[in-house]
DNA sequence: TATTTTCCCATGTTATACCATAATATATAA
DNA sequence: TTATATATTATGGTATAACATGGGAAAATA
C-alpha cells in the first residue's frame, strides 16, 4: 500500500434520488492508484458511513486468518459483522458511486452528504449530524485538555 | 491467489423447487478468476451453509499438515468433518448452483436464502435466522466494544 | 421408461455506463 | 490585480447491459 494514503478535508456533495454521490476528487485520485473501487459499511460506533480502499479490509482479513483465535466465537462474529455489512462500490468515469438505502438510512442521509477525511479511511455524514458531532468532538477535546491555551479571541 | 478475494455484503436470493440459487454476481466474479466451482459444507458452529473457493480448503489442508497438532484428536476430527462434508458446486451460464437437501435442511432454507460475506468465505442462511443472528452479534459487539480488540496489525 | 439432473433460452427488473450540461476551480493574458 | 479563457469537477438524464429467475429441453441416471 502506498505510504501516503490519507483521506483529508471535509467536502459536501449532493445525493440524488438514486443515491448517487460524487466521491470527492481528492479521494478519487488516492483510490485510483489502487483500483476504481472503494468499500463502504455502516460505522459500528456512529450514525455514519465509513469508506476505505479494499486493501485495508484485505489486511484485516489476513490478520484474522493468521490469528491464533481463528476458530473463536468472537472472530467469527466480527467477520460476519464487518464483511457482511461491507460492500464494494465502483465509481464510473464521472466519479460517482451509488449508495444503498441501508447505508443512507443508517446515516440519515437524504439529499446531501458530507465526506470527512479520517486518514486511512473516511466517513460520510448527514451534514447536520456532522455539525453536531464536530462540535461535540471539539468540546470534548477542550474538556480533556484544559491546559491547552488557545489564543483568546472574541466570538464573531 | 488474487490479492483482493473478499466475499462481502449481504444478498437475498430466491431458492426454487429444484434447490437452485443464483450465486451473487460479486461472488461469481471472485470465484470465476479461479474456477467455475465453489465448495460448500455445513457450518460446524451455526445452522448455516458455508462456502469458499477450493483454494481455501487447500490452504486449510496445508496448515493442518504443517501444524504441531498433527496427531491431535481435535484436528483429526476437524478434517473428517470438514472434508467429509464439503462438496464442489459448479454454477451454470446463468450463475446458479443447486444446493443439496442435506445443506438446505441444515440451514433451514426453503424458498429464499441470504448470502453473507465473511471475507475469505461466505455463509448462506435462512433469512429469518440470519436476522436473529445479526441482531445477536451486534448486541454482543456493542457490549464488548470498550475492550474490543482486533488482531494487532504488524507495523512494517 | 420414468425420474432426476444439467443446461440453455426468455423475460422483467434493476443497476450501471455513458453523454450532456452546469458549476467550480485553475490558468493565462491584459 | 482584474478579466478572460481553459480545464476540471459535479450533477441530471437516459440508453444500455447485467442480473435474477421462471420455464423447459436435452442429457444422464436409475
Amino acid at each position: 500500500m502506498r505510504k501516503t494514503f490519507l483521506f483529508m478535508d471535509t467536502v459536501v456533495n449532493k445525493v440524488d434520488t438514486k443515491g448517487r454521490v460524487s466521491l470527492p476528487s481528492d479521494y478519487r485520485t488516492i483510490v485510483k492508484e489502487l483500483s476504481t473501487e472503494i468499500v463502504c459499511y455502516r460505522s459500528l460506533t456512529a450514525p455514519c458511513i465509513e469508506g476505505c480502499p479494499e486493501e485495508l479490509l484485505e489486511k484485516l482479513a489476513n490478520d484474522m486468518e493468521n490469528s491464533l483465535d481463528f476458530f473463536s466465537q468472537e472472530q467469527d462474529d466480527l467477520t460476519n459483522l464487518i464483511f457482511g455489512d461491507a460492500k464494494r462500490f465502483s465509481f464510473d468515469s464521472t466519479g460517482r458511486i451509488v449508495l444503498t438505502d441501508k447505508l443512507l438510512k443508517h446515516a440519515g442521509i437524504t439529499d446531501s452528504a458530507v465526506f470527512v477525511g479520517k486518514g486511512r479511511k473516511f466517513q460520510i455524514w448527514n451534514p447536520e449530524n456532522w455539525a453536531k458531532e464536530e462540535a461535540r468532538i471539539r468540546a470534548e477535546v477542550l474538556k480533556k485538555r484544559p491546559s491547552l491555551k488557545l489564543p483568546v479571541q472574541e466570538q464573531k
